[in-house]
DNA sequence: TGTACATCAGTGAACGCGCGTTCACTGATGTAC
DNA sequence: TGTACATCAGTGAACGCGCGTTCACTGATGTAC
């Protein structure tokens, strides 16, 4: 029996997203099951298999959710980044996205998956690509920024997982936030010194 | 029946580890079960019990090694690590070590781990500190070196998991190394622009 | 407007699997006298 | 040097679990006439 009380569900595409979503919620470590989807979608074990062709189906469709709501959540924050201080709060929301929603991002990116499902690949294409412009827009006289859009996203990325996994403390948000800001910061003020470095070779 | 003919293994606890290992290596996706650690120790499913408390006992010893192996694979490569090329060479040393040894890599970093295993501390800081030798060689003018090491170790972990995850194309030992030094390299092409920008605020 | 029927979206029993862990046990080892 | 015995490091049966997936099914829906 459905969760409405009638036979056909309506929309348990939807709904097993919903679930699935809800599930990595609650519990920040376990990997997403199909039954427990199906259980928490009021709805029998195998009836997600109509609209899923398996598990990773599900899985997929969630990671792309995901990347959306990443995406908008950066660009909610800064539109149109194109100052340091940008840069630096477009990381601080990243940051905050995986230490908010822990169980989403590694299903979006350490879940082992086949990078052919085109609908994960169109999903980070609109992440990189946010990142692209920014670089553009904060670093205009940049030759490569191809480049530089690699080391800003692998930046916040890895300042992101390293908080989720434990080798940074994240257990107060301000103080994240700060390291990020200063992290971030800390490139700009590195530099010349490593330019003396360069010039001096 | 234990692997060599006896009943008493003689050490068990080293053949654990070994069998782990090469089961990581083997399957590079497969999560790590005790069963198919004892299985491929050639000892019965419950010998490891004599060991390890339970299978996370058993995973961060693993793990363990493999921050010791990771550093050691790191200052081996540059001992003394001091230029902006040193850097770059690390940074293309530690992304090689994730991508020849994946399961192994997810399993320091993305298992969800009791970040209060003293090992397992003791381990990581063997890396960081590495790291903050590194930029303190590398960026004698650096105000805050903590958090230029921050930054640099991010940046690196970053470029490994992106690489990981198929974000960013691994297939190409090569491509990889080139496009993480150009990564690294162009923080310093990059700065000005932005330290401009910076001053014109 | 009413009815026959195809299609669609569910059900629930069943499959075989591997897992972590417990338990009472037993064979091998080493130590005290 | 030989023997009794404690301790240690294995065994193997058993537990209960949740999983992904298959299958034949059935109730609800919608369409053609």
């Amino acid at each position: 029996m459905s969760q409405n009380g009638t036979y056909h569900h309506g929309d348990l595409r939807a709904a097993c997203l919903r679930a699935a979503r809800e599930l990595l919620e609650e519990d920040g470590s376990a990997a997403l099951s199909l039954r427990a989807v199906a259980r928490r979608a009021g709805v029998s074990a195998t009836a997600p298999y109509r609209h899923y062709a398996d598990r990773e189906a599900l899985v997929s469709a969630v990671a792309a959710e995901g990347y959306r709501e990443l995406a908008e959540h950066l660009s909610a924050d800064r539109p149109a980044p194109s100052t340091p201080d940008d840069l630096a709060a477009v990381a601080v929301v990243y940051v905050r996205f995986a230490l908010e929603h822990p169980a989403l991002f590694r299903a979006m990116f350490a879940e082992p998956c086949d990078p052919t499902g085109e609908e994960r690949v169109a999903a980070t294409e609109a992440i990189s690509s946010y990142v692209r412009a920014l670089v553009r827009d904060a670093f205009p006289g940049t030759e490569d920024t191809d480049a530089l859009s690699t080391t800003v996203w692998a930046l916040v990325h890895g300042l992101a997982f390293l908080h989720l996994d434990g080798k940074l403390d994240a257990s107060a948000p301000e103080v994240v936030a700060q390291r990020v800001r200063a992290s971030v910061f800390a490139l700009f003020t590195a530099a010349p010194a490593l330019r003396t470095a360069v010039a001096a070779d």
